[in-house]
DNA sequence: CTGAATCCCTAACGATACTG
DNA sequence: CAGTATCGTTAGGGATTCAG
């Protein structure tokens, strides 16, 4: 199972060619690519719209707690990268449809292996943090 | 090889049983660990540790531009997780190897399928976002 | 060598109000 | 309905300094 360096042939060497890259600006695929999923609400509307194409209003009730700012920031970011599509009705209430790219379908994968590793590690990763933090109090208690 | 919803199991429909979970502070694992490896560092350190154990100044010079401080950061975190091991040797010039425990070791897995992911399509998101930047001067200039 | 502590800056985020 | 504009707060992160 070890993935260490036995197991994987690991793109990420393919990316971190030996120091690490990041020059100056110029960060690495993987880097960017995390720092841009890794924000709050990237993965929540790319994975509802793996589901079907929504509308505004819809992902903006469908994902409790974001506000329109966040929903449109985060729309625009992925329209800009190519994974999302923004279609503009214009009825006499405008409607503008959003669904995924070919291209971000395919992050749905990547994605899933992810978030599997996350939900069989997510108790295990409670625990461990839930041990660090009862250990800290022991310090500070004596 | 569309993975809306034909081909993919997906374990984020598990994750996200129907309007999205996020109760109120009790977010969903995935979400959670997505924002944890979507920092500036973890991957990068997370990637270099897979290799093999490093000790502190070792990661501080092999990954350019990170400070002690967040280094620090990185590793405590990651360690309160139960991702990184922490070996303190009392030597005359103290040492300190890190090194991925088990757990952390499978998450290069899905990290490496995410990272193929990233190299294979960050060229089409570069000039996607170009083109983007280019229409937005258009707007501007004309 | 391996950090902890402090200060400061910026980007991210959220709430609210306003517009086509 | 689908946003934009503005403001205030907070969290992430860097530089520097100090300590075991």
């Amino acid at each position: 199972m070890s993935a260490t360096n036995t197991g994987v042939p690991s793109p990420l060497d393919t990316a971190l060619p030996t120091p690490v890259p990041s020059g100056e600006h110029e960060q690495c695929p993987v880097t960017d690519v995390l720092r841009r999923i890794g924000d709050k609400w990237t993965v929540l509307v790319v994975v509802l719209l793996g589901q079907r194409p929504y509308r505004f209003n819809e992902l903006h009730r469908g994902i409790e707690g974001i506000s329109q700012r966040m929903l449109t920031r985060t729309l625009r970011g992925l329209e800009a990268d190519g994974l999302v599509r923004r279609e503009v009705f214009a009825t006499v209430p405008p409607s503008v449809e959003y669904s995924l790219t070919p291209m971000g379908a395919t992050l749905l994968e990547p994605l899933s292996a992810l978030a599997d590793w996350a939900i069989e590690n997510q108790p295990a990763i409670a625990a461990s943090r839930r041990a660090t933090s009862a250990r800290t109090n022991n310090l500070s208690a004596g």
